[in-house]
RNA sequence: GGGCGGUUACCCAAGCGGCCAACGGGGACUGACUGUAAAUCAGUUGGCAGAAGCCUUCGGAGGUUCGAAUCCUUCACCGCCCA
């Protein structure tokens, strides 16, 4: 239950409790569990706070038991209120469509293919009549909805609810149902719909209640807010090694703790001798996120992969010196710093590159340069800022010029 | 259906006829510092030119005025209250 968060000690311990008993049940029935965890696919890109519930699915896996990645093309529809104190914008089934094809292979950094159910939720949603929906909603209060933060935050506002945000723990209820699940893993965000919703509906409907596993909320690069991607404090999946490794590194010395539990694949006495060494001076936290972010680099890049991003982050953030790939840009004899800077992209207009010239945040070759009409002086490294970086090379003159 | 209020830059949010390219905060970006792309401090944050200056922006359209984000008309969207 390592990284698990109930929000409530009891809770806790008596679903660990109906866990046990759920598991001796279904030795005797000689089956594995089934377990499954939803996903939204609100955006093309999964991020590292999703992988948390992979990462426990994927245990679930190598225990044997039987995992079902379901894909919210149904509900992504509405929107989940839950993580959110303000209306989500509707999606077209086209948007939706979009994005699920993208999930799946995403997933598989984290789970075994070969294990892996795939469904959509879609399949029995939209079955579902106007009579059903009046059957399902009749197990819930709208004082129920209204107790939630979420919604209560925004009923004191004023703020409008809409009546189908209701209905999102009403669909995932029925999910939970239409699998038959064992357990459902989620964050603690959904907690109600997995605790109450889905319980009370799969009760009402004759199906034994499936059990919470509800997974902690894996802070984002700034190290206390939820990793969004709205927020653009997220590490997404789809990116570069280099990218992946940096941005870890970049995360405040006190989030190591909940990344090495959330989503690392290390073991407990391993995490606690790291933390341990921390505190006692022996180990360098600037070492230990090294690691941390070598292990998750590797877990979606491989050894290989996350041994060259490190050496390139040694190279261009302790060393200071420029990394060994970078895009080119050829320019013409006459074209000024400004041009290229623009020509290039790496500036949206030239105001901003002038601004960035007086910052002192352009240099070429390691030399600021200061002026912003003069000629590039010659080919060489163009660094923007940081962390943004061209070759600049000289495009071949005219024979008969 | 009736009454009232709102719509400002990436987000939140001031401004309510000239001193407004528009306060403040967040974010982002740059620099210094640092083990770090953290923290902290300083600066920048519409475009063109960069000396002054010019142009385009404050939900859309039109109008009043020497002059409007600020006033009027109208359209769209949103919220509140009453029915």
């Amino acid at each position: 239950m390592r990284g698990t968060d109930y929000g409530d000690e009891d809770l806790k311990q008596a679903m660990a409790k109906e866990l046990r008993q759920r598991l001796l049940e279904a030795q005797q029935e000689g089956r594995p569990l089934r377990v499954y965890c939803g996903y939204d696919p609100r955006t093309a890109d999964l991020h590292l706070g999703h992988t948390i519930t992979m990462r426990k699915l994927r245990q679930f896996q190598e225990l044997g038991h039987e995992v079902t990645f379901l894909i919210g093309t149904y509900t992504s529809l509405i929107g989940d209120p839950s993580d959110k104190d303000v209306l989500r914008p509707q999606l077209t089934p086209e948007e939706v469509e979009r994005n699920a094809r993208t999930y799946a292979e995403q997933a598989y950094k984290v789970l075994d293919r070969q294990k892996t159910i795939i469904r959509y939720n879609s399949e029995w949603l939209s079955k579902l009549t106007f009579a059903d929906l009046i059957h399902l909603a009749s197990n819930f209060t709208i004082q129920q909805f209204l107790t939630r933060e979420n919604f209560r935050l925004r009923w004191e506002r004023n703020d409008p609810i809409y009546l189908h945000e209701t209905f999102y723990s009403l669909m995932q209820g029925y999910d939970a149902y239409a699998l038959r699940a064992d357990c459902q893993v989620g964050g603690s965000d959904q907690l109600f719909n997995i605790a109450t919703a889905a319980r009370k509906i799969m009760t009402f409907l004759g199906e034994k209640p499936n059990i919470p596993i509800i997974m902690s909320i894996l802070p984002g690069t700034d190290g206390v807010v939820r990793m969004s991607k709205s927020l653009g404090n997220h590490i997404p999946l789809n990116t570069t090694a280099e990218d992946m490794y940096g941005k870890v590194m970049s995360l405040p010395d006190f989030a190591m703790s909940s990344y090495f539990r959330l989503v690392t694949r290390w073991q407990s006495t391993k995490i606690q001798e790291l933390e341990e060494g921390m505190q006692s001076g022996k180990l360098h936290p600037r070492d230990v996120k090294m690691k941390l972010a070598g292990e998750i680099t590797e877990i979606f890049y491989g050894p290989q992969a996350a041994k060259e991003a490190e050496a390139a982050f040694v190279r261009v953030f302790q060393q200071k010196s420029v990394p060994k790939e970078m895009p080119e840009f050829l320019f013409k004899s006459g074209q000024t710093v400004l041009d290229v800077l623009l020509a290039a992209g790496m500036v949206a207009s030239k105001s901003e590159g002038r601004r960035l010239i007086e910052q002192k945040g352009v240099r070429l070759d390691g030399m600021i340069l200061e002026d912003a009409n003069q000629e590039l002086p010659h080919q060489g490294v163009l660094q923007v800022g940081k962390r943004r970086y061209l070759y600049v090379k000289k495009e071949k003159e005219d024979q008969n010029g």
